[in-house]
DNA sequence: ATAAATTTTTAGGTTAGACTAAATATTTAT
DNA sequence: ATAAATATTTAGTCTAACCTAAAAATTTAT
């Protein structure tokens, strides 16, 4: 997806790239589909929290190094470089979240806050011993997918449990939201990645959903229900 | 060493200390006897590589923040305070130096610039759960000692090789010098933590050492032999 | 004890990355 | 089509962390 002769100048200016700067293109990757639809400054305001005309500025300066592309009043998108050095961010923070489950005894809404500090962490040599050291995952605790050395990833091919008929199950494989609320009302309700999730009734009324796992039968939210997707 | 309520303290102010500060509190808490022996604006920026008026504005600031006792002129000491933030800095660095070895086929001579990134990464259960996972190391790649949780750490014991006698031999515990040039030294020469080294001759001409090694007997420069320490 | 050399501080300036408030462009509603 | 509402950019500030050059203090040499 991506050629060789742009990951070794990645591999090159990668250290150019500032911490801000990564958080900037991670955003932007996030927002617009991999960073190719145009998203607005005040989007991009909103995710990195932070104010409209900040990101005008930052969004000019990425757009000098090449790394987005920018129109007045009309969005930003990535160029290919901005879009590999994302990736290579996004991968990092994946893995160290898989390394701080697996092997420090975090739980999947701990480990959030310290995989935004480590993943812009500069080192090539660490992030490839790393993913060898955890066996090479594919995907983080959240079911996310962890972007392969050159940026590229497997497409998701789970499916949101709202679009799924009654009856049917599958095995829970991504958590849409990883936000600390969303991860702790998991927990208390014994909901995990890797459960076998039945869905058992639809409810018109609030678009509420009835569901059965391996420990018990329950109601979820629609707004619950639209950030569970699974694998069937 | 620290008294507890201390340790609190600094576990809630933590994270108000900048990335900067940090690297400065570790250079004075190097430079000057973990912090007890003044040391002057110029050593410090020497060792940090900025300049002396950079410290001295930076010095303001740490003893305003009641980390470091500053008297113009009279140069810089830390506080409580401070020594403990640096010595919990230190430990982090030298845990991550572990790491790196241990776990990811990092060598000694590799891991120093990635742990001058990882030591600022803030988080009081991923460097205690660090330590755990490592099993709890007491020295660094190194062989420097890793203080800790409260800041404290057992007195090296190892000696100088040049204030051996000749015929007696001793366990290589620690080099003092972890700069990329030297440790490159040492390993072109065979020369490893655990090593057990002999001092085979002293040559007063220019206080060169002759030792020997399971695998070798060579010459090493007064240079050299002022940076390694044995175990007897 | 005084002058010279050295060290340290002060004064003033730069840059990155943030902010507020005002100006301008775009979108939506009438 | 025009006005109102909303989104975006511009202009002007602010702070942290650096810098250089000049001033002041301290140390060393005569
Ligand atoms: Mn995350
Ligand atoms: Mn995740
Ligand atoms: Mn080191
Ligand atoms: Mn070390």
């Amino acid at each position: 997806m991506y050629s060789s002769k742009l990951c070794i100048f990645v591999i090159n200016t990668y250290l150019v790239v500032t911490l801000s700067e990564e958080n900037y293109l991670k955003a932007i990757y996030h927002l617009g589909k991999q960073g190719s639809v145009a998203v607005s400054t005040n989007a991009i305001a909103e995710k990195i929290e932070s104010k409209a005309s900040s990101v005008t500025d930052m969004v000019k300066k990425l757009a000098e190094k090449d790394l987005a592309n920018y129109v007045k009043y009309q969005g930003v998108t990535l160029t290919e470089k901005g879009r590999l050095i994302a990736a290579l961010v996004i991968r990092k923070h994946r893995l160290w979240e898989v390394f701080l489950v697996e092997k420090l005894n975090f739980t999947w809404d701990e480990v959030h806050d310290v995989a935004e500090q480590l993943e812009h962490i500069k080192s090539l040599k660490l992030v490839n011993e790393l993913d060898r050291f955890l066996g090479c995952p594919t995907h983080d605790p959240h079911g996310d997918p962890i972007p392969d050395k050159d940026g590229n990833y497997a497409p998701i091919k789970s499916v949101n449990i709202l679009e799924i008929k009654k009856g049917e199950q599958g095995v829970l494989a991504l958590v849409k939201n990883s936000s600390d609320a969303f991860l702790k009302y998991l927990n208390k309700n014994n909901l995990a990645l890797g459960d076998v999730i039945k869905v058992v009734d639809f409810e018109p009324f609030d678009k509420s959903l009835t569901i059965e796992t391996a420990h018990q039968k329950m109601i979820i939210s629609n707004e619950v229900a639209k950030n569970l997707y699974l694998r069937l």
